[in-house]
DNA sequence: CGACCTGTTGATTCTGCTCAATCAACGTGG
DNA sequence: CCACGTTGATTGAGCAGAATCAACAGGTCG
């Protein structure tokens, strides 16, 4: 049994900047119009036990979708970057909450009529699913470098970049995502670095020198 | 911000045995009848790169829902019991594949008209994320002894038990499911049970003797 | 009975965490 | 303009927890 990769369950990248991906367009058809809120950075979107309410639409910007242990400890979920939809949660109260990252634009979702919001709903939720299994399987099973180099693959792919990561979260995010602390996130950014595999021209770009070998690392 | 703690995204414990939770009744509606077919001890339900079909329901028995990394690595992403539902997955290729734990009833819910299966399969499919998010925490910030105890009280609620916890599945499939070695989930156990929180009655089952202590070290 | 499979236990190795120092970038106030 | 504090990132040293390697025990099935 082989592994099928580079599974892509984002919205394709191509329409990523517009937010215009066909299931997400379908979805704003049958929303009540609404205005774009901008979030400033580490603003809270929506908290852990507010009652769950209507999804969101990124417009602009990037957010995280957070969980903390008892004793303090976070694990982000996702990150959702323009053009993705976020705050899928049984009815009830919000088990994660959701934070700006940079500055973002965000759009409320709201059903237009009691129909309610149509079958691109299931669409995008078993999305967000799938992804979160993908990271399943990179929590589980993969060691600092190949965390590292997935996670460096997935920002390239959807950020539909030619050669250059634009890193909006910083270290401590991405330690939080990739379940490590963020000296060892540095540290497997240099050791790609040295391999020469990636250039770090700034802090928060990554310039990839060598995709195939990237993908090769990320399993 | 605190954490909250025990969430319970399964069927309610009363319902799991029949399979008859108020969702997965409604689900069961909606579809047209099914035959259950009898699954042998690792048989496999789909694999992997199989184009997508219908829903599944457990009649009895155990499940367990898998992906593998490119150098042949598992990850267990969820163990299914009686009265739950699994094969939720985007439209296109099976990026999991399901295999029979131990010799199982597994009832296929086919929808009886073209409008589908209503509401019900968003309500449970988001419950699926659910718990797919809190096993994302386990495996990012949980230590051996932590993800050990967080499983162990996961399953005495899923199984409405009084005290013993059964293990259907092998120690093996643990590890793959908690991100650890099958030698690891051997010497948690055994931790445990020095610390009096549980006795070992047979290797396939677990007495809990302090479910408040198990509870707290589950963080 | 022997072969095999699963689980337990022990010894050793190694990856990633912890603790700590240093550095660069930035803003503020004198 | 520079001194100072702050915040985020990098780097180093030492340690701990889990993986790996290996031996062995118990059970099942041919």
């Amino acid at each position: 049994m082989l592994t099928q990769l580079n599974h892509n369950h984002s919205a394709p990248a191509a329409f990523a900047a517009t937010g215009r991906d066909p299931a997400v367009q379908s979805l704003l058809a049958h929303t009540r119009p609404c205005a774009v809120s901008f979030y400033r950075p580490n603003e809270v979107i929506y908290a852990q036990g507010e009652s769950v309410g209507p999804l969101y639409l990124v417009e602009f910007g990037a957010v995280r979708i957070c969980r903390l242990t008892a004793d303090g400890r976070r694990q982000i979920s996702a990150f959702h970057f323009a053009g993705e939809v976020f705050g899928f949660e049984p009815a009830g109260e919000h088990e994660n909450y959701a934070e700006c990252i940079d500055g973002a634009g965000i759009r409320l979702l709201r059903p237009n009529a009691e129909e309610g919001l149509g079958g691109n709903v299931l669409t995008i939720a078993l999305r967000t699913l799938a992804r979160a299994q993908d990271h399943l399987l990179l929590l589980g099973r993969m060691n600092a470098s190949q965390k590292m180099a997935a996670f460096l693959v997935d920002l390239f792919d959807r950020q539909d970049a030619v050669s250059v990561i634009d890193l909006t979260m910083q270290r401590n995010d991405i330690a939080d995502y990739l379940g490590l602390t963020f000296e060892t996130v540095s540290r497997a950014l240099k050791v790609l670095k040295e391999a020469s595999v990636i250039r770090l021209p700034s802090v928060n770009q990554v310039e990839v020198l060598n995709l195939s070998a990237l993908q090769r690392l990320a399993g």
